[in-house]
RNA sequence: UCCUGAGUAGCUCAAUCGGCAGAGCAGCCGGCUGUUAACCGGCGGGUUGUAGGUUCAAGUCCUACCUCAGGAGCCA
């Protein structure tokens, strides 16, 4: 019995149950009373007849706030009428804490006001479903690697060094030197696929780029599969099987969350392997004409993205690109040095890049000259070129930022609603 | 960092050419035994983001600043 939840009504039908909650919402028609009580499993209206309970008991469950902490006890039945298909028929009330003057209203809100509140709006049926899918998405990540040979390696926050040295790092003291909060776990990740074959690592990164977009975020989750004796394909191949497993897990996992928030999950029926390839070359020709501001040689816009995905029903793996716009441990194609064995996932519906990785640069050589070219400092990079010293090998693997992927799988307009307090530019608080 | 737009009641927004500061929701009081952002009647609620300026008169026009939103570049 203690066991209840409103997720788990249909079991305690026609039993008396006792609902740890708080109110989300009330109406009333004269002597009868209907309490919609959220427990954080879900939603479920509680019906309150003035006969049925002590007149004080009555008196005091008209005059509570929303958000009131109670305890209601009473008999589950199935009702159609009521959302969820169950309600409760209330005998019992106990008051924790009787709240006034809830900040959120049942009316609209503004952005602003709702990130100022953002500690409490998680609490709406909406935020509610999109952290219940960011969670399911987490889930089938590390199930699909766990079931598939991979080792959880998890890299360190505080790095020493820039991953790319293009991007701008938060600095911080570490006791008398300095330090950055990482931005990729990748270098790291090379050095235990080497350990153990298969590994990946998930956990924040954090880039101080000032973006103020609705893509971006200053610190953000990522996932990183790393493979030794992988090539570009095998990274493809990886890429697409695990967003494919992870569209389906939300798809069977999570219906009730994706009609709360009215995506469109047709679109999201079709995301399965293979996905179709597309070589910069050709995504390139695809934009001529297109009126972008693109041009041969350079890296895609946001919108570029979009006008490159729009022509396919799943995410489009777009790979090759010019080796100068890429990180400078990218591997080389054999049959045109120009460009970089990369590949950027382009998500569907205007969602963009979700994943990006490649095949990473084996040789020693090659790999210290590009080190050089870059300006980077080539003594911090010891460890990761004693990579290529000790039993060098093909290797690869990939990124996927899960704000992304919740952003795009929920349908959301802007990334700030998919992670419970996202960092935002200029914005830390709460 | 750059470009654009917006700041008026607790919240979401009105206010015509510069001429008495308005509505819905929330709150409070009352009504209703099946409501679905319930509904119906009544009441209270304002230093119009900040600081200057123009004017008989500024929410409205001008200047600066602050905050927020949207977009760009960069990226996942």
């Amino acid at each position: 019995m203690s066991a209840f939840t409103i997720e788990t009504a249909a079991r305690f039908v026609d039993q008396t149950v006792t609902l740890k909650g708080w109110l989300y919402n009330r109406r009333s028609s004269g002597k009868i009373l209907f309490l919609i009580l959220r427990d954080g499993t879900g939603i479920m209206q509680c019906v309150m007849a003035k006969n049925n309970v002590a007149p004080d008991v009555f008196a005091q469950a008209e005059a509570i706030g929303l958000e009131s902490s109670l305890i209601v006890t009473g008999r589950v039945r199935a009702e159609a009428r009521a959302a969820g298909g169950h309600e409760m028929d209330v005998t019992g009330l106990e008051v924790v804490q009787a709240v006034a003057d809830y900040p959120i209203t049942k009316k609209e809100h503004g952005t602003a006001f709702l990130m100022e509140n953002r500690h409490l709006w998680l609490r709406s049926r909406r935020q509610h479903a999109v952290i219940r899918i960011r969670h399911a998405i987490i889930k089938a990540c590390r199930d699909y690697l766990d079931a598939n040979g991979f080792t959880l390696v998890d890299t360190p926050i505080f790095t020493p060094n820039a991953c790319e040295g293009t991007t701008t790092l938060f600095e911080t003291q570490y006791f008398d030197d300095k330090a950055y909060l990482t931005q990729s776990g990748q270098l790291y990740n090379e050095a235990t696929a080497m350990a153990f074959g298969k590994v990946y690592c998930f956990g924040p990164t954090f880039r101080a780029e000032k973006s103020k977009t609705r893509r971006h975020l200053m610190e953000f989750w990522m996932i990183e599969p790393e493979m030794a004796w992988a090539t570009l394909d095998d990274v493809m191949e990886l890429a697409e099987n695990f967003i494919s497993h992870i569209v389906a897990f939300v798809l069977d996992t999570r219906r009730e969350e994706l009609k709360v928030l009215e995506r469109d999950t047709s679109k999201l029926e079709n995301v399965r392997a293979p996905f179709p390839r597309l070589a910069y070359d050709d995504a390139a020709r695809m934009l001529e004409g297109k009126g972008t501001e693109f041009v041969y040689g350079g890296d895609f816009g946001g919108t570029d993205e979009t006008l490159v995905s729009e022509g396919f029903d799943r995410p489009v793996m777009v790979h090759r690109y010019p080796a100068a716009v890429k990180a400078f441990y990218m591997e080389t194609d054999p049959a045109d040095p120009g460009k970089a064995l990369c590949v950027d996932v382009l998500a569907p519906e205007g969602y963009g890049e979700v994943i990006g990785g490649g095949q990473r640069l084996a040789d020693l050589d090659k790999l210290q000259a590009r080190i050089r070219e870059h300006g980077l400092p080539e003594a911090a990079f010891q460890w990761y070129l004693d990579l290529r010293r000790y039993g060098t090998c093909p290797h690869g693997g990939f990124g996927m930022g899960i704000e992304r992927c919740v952003a795009w799988l929920c349908g959301l307009e802007h990334i700030r609603e998919t992670i419970a307090f996202p960092r935002m530019l200029y914005k830390i608080y709460p």
